[in-house]
DNA sequence: AAGCTGCATTTTGCATTCAGTTTGGGGTAG
DNA sequence: CTACCCCAAACTGAATGCAAAATGCAGCTT
């Protein structure tokens, strides 16, 4: 019986605790559910259990077939095409409303956290990168002061972390590329040219949806992942 | 007992059933849902009620209070400044991927509806051009050909969907107004000016907007409705 | 008379139970 | 040997039951 975070209610830490095995991968996609083996290691009847299924339907994480029980989505190249190009222009939005609204302390703040990715960057530590990385984007999002436009970010992102949880490695090359392009980030940041940093996030979001479904081809197996269309 | 669409599962009809009854206003916003009530209008269990539930939770139709019930939310003017951003920022993207993407017969679908629509306006037929201006904005949508661009915004759009129909009449200028948008709308799909239509849709939206939130004023007893923030 | 306390009722959350469907396997006919 | 059919076991979907929390009200205190 595998204990998970109890905060509130059964069927709203269950949600959290389904969502994380599925970005990290214990529930891999394409694999059934397995209700009933689910239900006995969190040590839940199958209500809660159920009732978090049909939330994570209804955010595409799991296809659920009448009769047929529930499989963890999959994620192909033309997902993952789709999904970047909504979070591009979640992003780029949420960057030209940033420019207009953000405020002082929450620019400041951003630019702590650059720097503290910079010192990561400059160490090589990758995870805590990533991690000020996304956080980064979602302060962004956040200083765009629209929690609608912020909850729908958080949806469809949401949908590809697990993605980005097998892109854990990173070329050099593109790591300092990426590192440049986050400087100029928050210069256009700084200097409140919206329009300009709209463009900016939806290049580098481009960038980094190369390098996760270069990723994730290789981890399907691909060798030598030269394959991104358009 | 109430009937209700029985088309397959049954917390899958309930969820139609309850979004029918919330966009009408049967469920007002910032009422209380009565869970045993519901459940002998329809004639069911609590069961699928709840799951329904919880999907609308995660849509952000109703409010979930843990141990306390659930609220239909509310829809005050920053919810809908909110939301019509986001909206605004999807169907412009949508616009220009649809000018890059949009093939022979959808487009030609498109105009045969905008026809249509256009006889509706000359016959001030305001339901059925009502119902055919949401088919088309899909419609655009749908032309650009990303699956997570449109469930994106028909969640988004699901949410205003009961304020307009609180706005189901419109003065005749506005009208108007809006058909010629609609007419620019139409040319520039036609001539593929993604960049312009974008643009185009999101003003257009905007008006809409500022229609619905008049008439939301209005509907919430003010008489003379006149803000309208940026 | 207003506010607080304690109890009864209602409601919520979850577990359990029941009915209908799918699925897998073994047997049989061709 | 293969294809089909039938049956049983497993699973899904929905209903019911039960414990805990919240709500409402009466009576009491100040």
């Amino acid at each position: 019986m595998i204990p998970f975070p109890k905060g509130g209610t059964l069927h709203a830490d269950l949600l959290a605790g389904l969502r994380n095995m599925i970005n990290q991968g214990e529930l891999a996609p394409g694999m059934r559910v397995p209700e009933r083996l689910l239900c006995e290691r969190f040590g839940i009847s199958r209500t809660p259990l159920r009732e978090a299924l049909k939330v994570l339907a209804a955010e595409d994480l799991v296809e659920l077939r009448p009769n047929r029980g529930a499989r963890i989505a999959t994620l192909d190249n033309q997902n993952l095409q789709h999904l970047f190009e909504v979070i591009a222009t979640l992003e780029a939005e949420g960057g030209r409303l940033a420019c207009k609204r953000i405020t002082a302390d929450a620019l400041a703040e951003i630019q702590g956290m650059h720097y503290r990715m910079y010192a990561h960057f400059l160490r090589r530590e990758l995870p805590e990168y990533f991690t000020l990385n996304q956080a980064i984007h979602v302060a962004i999002l956040r200083a765009a002061a629209n929690p609608v436009l912020l909850s729908c970010y958080n949806g469809v992102a949401g949908r590809v972390t697990r993605a980005r949880y097998m892109a854990n490695r990173m070329h050099p090359d593109r790591w300092e590329a990426a590192m440049k392009e986050h400087e100029a980030i928050l210069a256009t940041l700084v200097a409140r040219d919206g329009d300009r940093l709209g463009h900016l996030l939806a290049q580098h979001l481009e960038n980094k949806r190369d390098i996760i479904m270069a990723a994730v081809a290789t981890a399907n197996g691909d060798p030598d992942p030269e394959q991104q269309a358009s």
